[in-house]
DNA sequence: AATGAATGAGTATTCATTCAT
DNA sequence: CATGAATGAATACTCATTCAT
């Protein structure tokens, strides 16, 4: 859990007033994942991020705003960083799909933006445009890309005849679980779960179960 | 989406008491899957369970305890009625896991229970006791049974050597993606997933992906 | 001031609900026109008429509606009761205006209703749709009355020719001001209004100063 | 509506600074008039008068004080100048009352200051010291000053025998009815008043209902 | 003098919970 | 058992006020 942005004996004027939208929402990002939408009070949000209540509304209209201002800006600002790193690629496709993966864990998996995917799942029904947001922005273009990347492999051969769209699913499956498990039950299990090995281990499964023929 | 319990013109008797606390828990589960646990108003579970606000409290204290209610009697209910469907089996490994998760999908990814994942992971974070019942027992032994199974392919040389521990949860992560697109994305997509096909899919996957090297 | 309504120590079940919304709006007119709208604490509405401050929203969705229902009852409850009063009347023009005025100040003037001209001219600009409710149920009706009289009497030469309309404000000025000097700067003066007898001398006034010319 | 005091591209040095206070407190009235005390904000008030928030607490305390600096400058300004008006008449007590109500729509009732009585009206209950205040420098001096009007009229053998009290407040009622239509309703109704010619038929009552009599 | 970012007290509103019937 | 009117704690949100620049 991060501690209060600023100290309350820092004068407030020291601290970039550009800064703070992002601190907020780093706040809320946080707060939101760990208790849900309906149970974080903005006032806590707000001393997370170390302001005053009022100052959360001089960045953001009402809750609703700032639930939405979280999600589109760590999404909109990684999802760039995130796309380049798959073009022009030249090896195997199962080198491919195990650089993207590592990419993943590395800017994902391994960060705060993997407390996004509870959130989505948590709150699609109460947020409708965020999910909506959330589908055409990050779950289409990412099964697309996927799916390129599968029927890559079968057209060159690499891959056996699979159905690239259900493939997709099976390729995100473990991560998406991953995900949600550091962010809601893993602190109640004894079970620490090692996702880099988990991602090895799928790697693994999808480089065999994926393999065309020999001949 | 359930229609209330009972009509209001329907004479009263006709309504066996006794099956009230599950119509209360049926509509509870609808709605906390749907709107998530602070977003569901008790008078709202009242009103689909087709009882008044007043009746609710007198099978559950509180609001708290509708929702650990909700997941402690769906989940006990099927737990035990799942459980027997694997034991003393005499087949192939792989045969098991396919029948296992054949099972499933008629028994819990077709329900409504597989609401409850989500609910799980939405809520986890304010009901440790849920999420350490859940994992106690839902998840572990979920877990160790089936990574009893990965051990037998593996000892009757089906299986190629595997972390049994990691596989499980490549084993279950497309199931649980199942769940969770149902309940929360779904209704905002085109894109209608077909679980049986994902599931046929992935136990294809998982069969040449586990398969012991033939010689 | 009124007294809340009913002592803590009566049983709650006691009061007829049927009666509640009345002793809110009662004990909201009473607030309304003493501190205006906005600085009236809807609990201390409550406090007043004996409820709690949920209850308040048990019969009116919010503090507006509750403003638009004080207005509405008080006035639609007491026009009908006030218009009959002048129909069917034989005698002279001037005697029916005296009747008139005598009328209205046991009704309206003498009364709690006599603060909602306040509230109106105070809150018109935040609430239209009150606004054009009062002109078009109490001002127009009231005014289309009036000048009907004024031409009965001019058309019986009771009156000298004076222009209808700019004679039904003469007509009423003095009224609205009684209203308005009782309800608001009243407490703060040594003078205190004699209404009756503003009344009469108006009254008089106008009996002079309409009387048409001898011959 | 008045448009803000300048324009954010003029240059700076063109505004007078002691401009500041009667650019700021003429913007409160327009608010306060239009809004009522409560609802207007002051920072609506500082952008209308084409300064920032924290200038208007430059020049006052606070938003009473605002308040009140808005009723006194306003008040105390004309009333000097309302006075002298009245002095050192010669003609027929009727043509100084036909005078003194020309003179009061000229520089009051046609004017921002119309919106006062209003003001006042509302906000009296919560401003003693500004109810007090307008009691005791406009109402009673007014009131003074018209009932010794009428007790020249009456002493002259120009009025009958009325009471100079009561009828003084007949003489008022048509101005103020004048000033509250302007500055609240008149915006939603289609009926158009015409002050001036209110003011002459009022003129014209009070001529005939005041005479005395011919022998 | 002027600014406007920041503050936090004050209120409307919601809804879980109670309890007399 | 069942009801639903009543309660009041909890929280989103507003805006007067402050103060470092």
């Amino acid at each position: 859990m991060p501690s209060p942005a600023s100290s309350r004996n820092e004068p407030r004027w020291t601290r970039r007033k550009e800064a703070r939208p992002e601190e907020i929402t780093a706040a809320a990002l946080h707060l939101f994942v760990e208790r849900g939408f309906a149970n974080t009070r903005l006032e806590d949000v707000a001393t997370l991020a170390g302001v005053s209540k009022g100052t959360v509304y001089l960045y953001f209209a009402n809750k609703e705003e700032l639930f939405k201002a979280v999600v589109r800006e760590v999404l909109v600002a990684r999802l760039a960083q995130f796309r380049g790193q798959l073009e022009h690629y030249q090896g195997s496709t199962m080198d491919l799909v195990r650089q993207m993966m590592r990419t993943w864990w590395e800017h994902v998996g391994s960060t705060p933006i993997s407390g996004i995917p509870k959130l989505i799942i948590s709150e699609a029904r109460n947020f409708p445009e965020i999910a909506r947001f959330y589908i055409d922005e990050v779950i289409r273009p990412g099964q697309e890309t996927l799916a390129a990347l599968i029927e890559r492999g079968i057209a060159r051969g690499e891959f056996r005849q699979v159905d690239p769209q259900l493939t997709v699913h099976l390729l995100t499956a473990p991560m998406l679980q991953i995900c949600l498990w550091r962010n809601s039950l893993e602190p109640f299990s004894q079970h620490k779960l090692d996702p880099p090995a988990l991602l090895e281990a799928h790697l693994d499964l999808l480089e065999r179960g994926l393999a065309a023929p020999k001949d």
